[in-house]
DNA sequence: GCCAACGTTGGC
DNA sequence: GCCAACGTTGGC
């Protein structure tokens, strides 16, 4: 059963539009023991939403896990883990976070209670929901 | 090994 | 720009 994921980050350091035009994107940068737990535990072909932090403030797409369990290139102490990923799909209707909150199914998701995890598991039920409210 | 102080993240 | 939440650090 393959898992789904959420995935954060700043647009203005890197967006969905980056990952698209580099086609493919390392996530790196990871210095959080439970968003690296999470990380190491993709595999190849799994699927996470591309969350804007920060500004935006809501999911635009869909990326795929091309890349599973390599070693963060931007830490010199090789501890820390990384993927690489491909854009998927972008929302139509982009996801915000106050849509996610006002959601009584998606209340209590990892990403509304653990607000700073960089990345978070999504619930099977949960990405349905998601993918419908993206249009997807 | 505990806990207070401090730094960082991210929503508002 | 502020502040809450959380992780990390360092003194004891």
């Amino acid at each position: 059963m393959p898992r789904h994921w959420l995935m954060k980050s700043e647009p203005f350091k890197y967006s969905w539009d980056d990952l698209v035009a580099e086609k493919e994107g390392t996530w790196d940068g990871v210095r959080n023991h439970r968003a690296k737990n999470n990380l190491a535990a993709m595999k190849v072909g799994e699927e996470a939403f591309f969350y804007h932090s920060r500004e935006g403030l809501e999911i635009v797409g869909i990326c795929t896990v091309s890349v599973a369990g390599i070693t963060d290139p931007t830490d010199p102490t090789g501890k820390w883990a990384a993927v690489k990923v491909k854009p998927k799909v972008k929302f139509p209707t982009p996801v915000t976070l106050q849509q996610i909150k006002a959601e009584p199914k998606l209340a209590d998701c990892e990403l509304v209670r653990l607000g700073r995890l960089s990345v978070a598991e999504i619930t099977p039920q949960e990405w349905k929901i998601i993918c419908k409210m993206g249009g997807v």
